[in-house]
DNA sequence: TTATGTGCAAAAATTTTGCACAAGG
DNA sequence: CCTTGTGCAAAATTTTTGCACATAA
């Protein structure tokens, strides 16, 4: 198992319940999205919408309440999971797994990268590269599919300098997350 | 809702255990490989790896369980599942996840092939093919990593050889068997 | 014999829902 | 208005675990 295993705080504490204090853009990239796509632009969507527009990582559900919860309190976990889910069958999103349990969620549109993830430490490393994808998207042209979208995620595990390709690989001490 | 909305009866009605009925195999091809990594091979782990060997789906841990339990209904879910987290992290299995909430598992070395999604119809398509995998393994390991396993999953829509490349990608259909 | 594995049921953890109320267009 | 969204808490699902007993090596 990865060492994903952090114990996510209940909830949130009741009693300090605030309005958004910080500035949410009317306007943040997703939220033009959700408009285009016919959504109701509530004030909880325009900041979940927000938070997910300004994130560079792939939050799960509870970070994304977290997050939003900090901006204004007055949302729930029920509504991000409603939303995410919402945003996802538009295609807005797209769910990731990279093990842990957890759905973890990014833009559709961050362009061609692909996850890869140390199979010891959990730590998510991206990268760029058009080749891979302009192959597959061929061979799928080849069965007769357009290629729309996709998913790819890499495992992987640090490689020493010198023991490289011997024996497989075994035991490794598995670093903090 | 998708109709990926199986009940899956619960668990095994109590009163009808057996041994193995169907004759198992003692080595499986999984079941070699539970030996290689050495594991125990306990009876239950012989009736998993042979149903995951013999399986050309991606069937999740009801599934297995089911079918582990026509065989020999002295297994419990519980095993099912600390079995495929067992041979999911010895590399033996991975781990699939094509919606509808539940995890889906295959043999590792089914061979470097690639899950081609139709979003219309839901169907998956598989094909192979050596070269992306290559490349991806390549760019990891200019990074510093060494490719341990991946999950590509694609998404396509069946191009017509004219009237293409109009609306955007719209409706997203999830699941699939 | 001894470290491992297993069944069972209870517990966790994550996600979904029913319902009454709130709010966008 | 009236459809759509939301909070809350309860429910549903899927997966993990504690413990006493079983079993492979």
């Amino acid at each position: 198992m990865v060492a994903d295993t952090k114990t996510a705080e209940r909830r949130s504490s009741p009693g300090n319940r605030k309005a958004p204090s910080s500035p949410v853009p009317d306007d943040s990239h997703i939220a033009r999205l959700c408009v285009e796509s016919g959504l109701k632009m509530t004030g909880q969507r325009r900041v979940i919408a927000h938070v997910l527009s300004i994130a560079d990582d792939h939050p799960d559900v509870e970070e994304l309440y977290r997050r939003a919860s900090e901006i204004d309190s007055r949302i729930s976990v029920a509504t991000v999971y409603r939303t995410v889910r919402l945003l996802e069958e538009k295609g807005i999103l797209e769910r990731r797994d990279f093990g842990g349990g957890r759905a973890r969620y990014e833009a559709s549109d961050s362009g061609n990268h692909y996850h890869l993830i140390d199979v010891d430490s959990g730590r998510v490393v991206e990268f760029e590269d058009d080749e891979p994808v302009r192959l597959l998207a061929q061979l799928a042209q080849r069965l007769g599919f357009d290629l729309v979208s996709h998913r790819i995620e890499l495992f992987g595990r640090r490689a020493e300098p010198e023991d490289r390709k011997k024996s497989p690989p075994e035991n490794r001490n598995k670093s903090g997350s």
